[in-house]
DNA sequence: GCGGGGATTAACT
DNA sequence: GTTAATCCCCGCG
């Protein structure tokens, strides 16, 4: 007999798959990601980033607008790092950052150059463990998730990857800041452009 | 090639 | 509050 703080194995891979098959059928739409950079950011808020058996709620974004926002990699224009932010809405933007971590980004915009969304926290809902920490700052939830440079430049549009309308998000739960880490970029490090559920448990930079 | 620095995190003092 | 870890990008010459 399984014990009650250890569900039998099988029952949970069942559910697993059912509300990973349920994700499947809200995927959204490449189309969805072009738009506004901002817009995207604010809307992701509340969505399901789904990798393999893995998934979570997205409780905190940052958008970087394109080459005139002096916190992006696109400030330097197009290069063999960043080239993939010049191309296809929906499309994935994973770099190294301090040697260390891998940063998940979403290509987002409309018909403006290189806009991306920073995918920096997730509350987790399929194949993690019930402890908001997990996903909480960007190289965290990309452990959290097994998302690395081999998911560098893929379409969010197969079976293993994508992101899939989960939550609604109430425009009184929606706080705007600025952006966490980029106090080198002068003016634009003060505009409000990072998107958080207020309050919730796996936004970064508590405790 | 070289040198400076980074969209972070955990483990220190 | 400070710092190490650790890789590779980018600008410049």
């Amino acid at each position: 007999m399984p014990s009650p703080g250890r569900p039998e194995r099988g029952r949970l891979a069942a559910e697993s798959k059912d509300a990973l098959a349920s994700l499947r059928a809200q995927r959204l739409p490449l189309g969805w990601y072009a738009r506004e950079t901002e817009a995207v950011a604010r809307a992701l808020l509340g969505c399901a980033l789904v990798h393999g058996d893995r998934a979570g709620v997205i409780v905190e974004t940052e958008a970087y607008l394109g080459p005139e926002d002096l916190a992006s990699h696109a400030r330097f224009g197009s290069t063999a790092r960043n080239a993939v932010m010049f191309g296809a809405a929906g499309t994935t933007y994973v770099y190294l950052c301090y040697g260390v971590h891998e940063m998940f980004n979403i290509v987002a915009r409309d018909r403006r150059e290189a806009g991306a969304v920073l995918v920096r926290a997730v509350a987790p809902l399929v194949g993690l463990p019930d402890d908001a920490r997990v996903g909480r700052g960007p190289g965290k939830l990309t452990r959290a998730l097994a998302l690395s440079r081999a998911q560098h430049g893929r379409l969010l549009d197969g079976d293993g990857l994508f992101v899939a309308a989960h939550e609604r998000v109430r425009p009184r739960d929606v706080v705007r800041s600025p952006r966490i880490g980029v106090d080198y970029a002068g003016a634009w490090a003060a505009r409000p452009l990072r998107f958080i559920i207020a309050g919730h448990p796996a936004v970064s930079g508590q405790r």
